[in-house]
DNA sequence: GACGTTATGTTTACACTGTATATATTCTTT
DNA sequence: AAAGAATATATACAGTGTAAACATAACGTC
């Protein structure tokens, strides 16, 4: 680390980490594309050719957080859990995520800051996706058992939860009397089909 | 029109009103303080004696939102509508608004942008949540009749609701067989106690 | 009505941002 | 070894939010 390389070696990744880093400390307002190279000890256009733009940097950081949020989705999760006990999981550790993460959350669903349709976040979304529809898996929300109930079951309970998170982060639900409401408090017992 | 006044008069909320211009033709990118002022015809630091920093004018702008989300939500509701009308009327509003004014919705809901906890924002916001609570009233998710069921029943539907419109808006229920989702397709049939 | 006070805008200045262009260095491939 | 691609730098520029000093108008009080 005594020389300094032309060539970082890694700067991709780098920059990456350190953009999460950053918004750690400093929030959305503190995280520039010059603040990350900074911080990487790279000249400021030198992300430029890995991510184009702002907008590339921000999605890779972004695509970052949806591997962190299925991290905390199945947190403490043991192979046979219950479908139950990975629901469970699954809501608690979406809302954990967001609380924990809360800058990183709102650039994560931001279509302004990321660009929705960039393939680097196909694959984590895809993880995302895939674990909240096992979780929703059974759930029969209007005891209806129509042909398409375990897709309506998953987008509903993504939806809630997701709504939930933010609504809780935007500070929505500050109100006396929701202060200490939990994911679990509104997530009814759901029944199961099955 | 013809003399410019040193004084414009209704500074406030022609800013504001320029705010919401630009949001719908440049997007958020679009949005700053200089070009609320440039298009209000204006010093660019006119907007601080109202406003005090970017921060404020945002604020102001996401209040003017949730009282346009407000008039989506009972927007061709007649007096006598029975409370299944109602809430049709919010859920569909609720989302409606959003797809209409996509960047607008993302300022109402962006906890880095605005103060969550501003005063202006008090009115508005407890307007929606008024509306919302009437539209959930004596809906029974998990046909408890918990004591707080209605609370509950309320946090549910906004979380639901509001989950379900950003979700669609940042692009993640773009998959195949998602595509037209609509809200009333996830929303069942909801029981009603009363 | 004159005068001091407050509110409202302007001017100027500054540090910071993203991006474009041209240039330098290193790696890779032949 | 040489050519070309990949990677990083240097420089420049328009745009941003904010602060400070100044200008103009409105308002209340004597």
């Amino acid at each position: 680390m005594i020389d300094k390389k032309y060539h970082h070696g890694n700067l991709k990744e780098a920059l990456v980490e350190a953009g999460l880093e950053i918004l750690e400390e400093s929030g959305l307002s503190g995280l520039s594309l010059r603040s990350c190279a900074a911080r990487t000890g790279v000249s400021h256009t030198a992300p430029k050719n890995h991510f184009g733009n702002m907008n590339g940097l921000l999605t890779a950081i972004a695509a970052r957080g949806y591997e962190q949020l299925a991290d905390w989705m199945q947190r403490g999760l043991h192979d046979d859990a219950s479908r139950r006990d990975k629901r469970k999981a699954a809501f608690e550790g979406y809302v954990g995520f967001a609380m924990a993460h809360p800058f990183l959350f709102e650039l994560m669903f931001s279509g302004s800051r990321t660009r929705s349709d960039d393939p680097v976040l196909k694959g984590p979304v895809s993880a995302c996706f895939a674990i909240l529809r096992e979780a929703s898996l059974g759930l029969d929300w209007d005891k209806a058992g129509a042909p398409d109930a375990d897709l309506r079951a998953q987008i509903m309970s993504w939806s809630l939860v997701h709504g939930f998170a933010q609504l809780k982060l935007a500070g929505k639900l500050d109100k006396d009397g929701l202060k200490g409401l939990d994911v679990l408090d509104i997530m009814p017992e759901f029944g199961f089909r099955t």
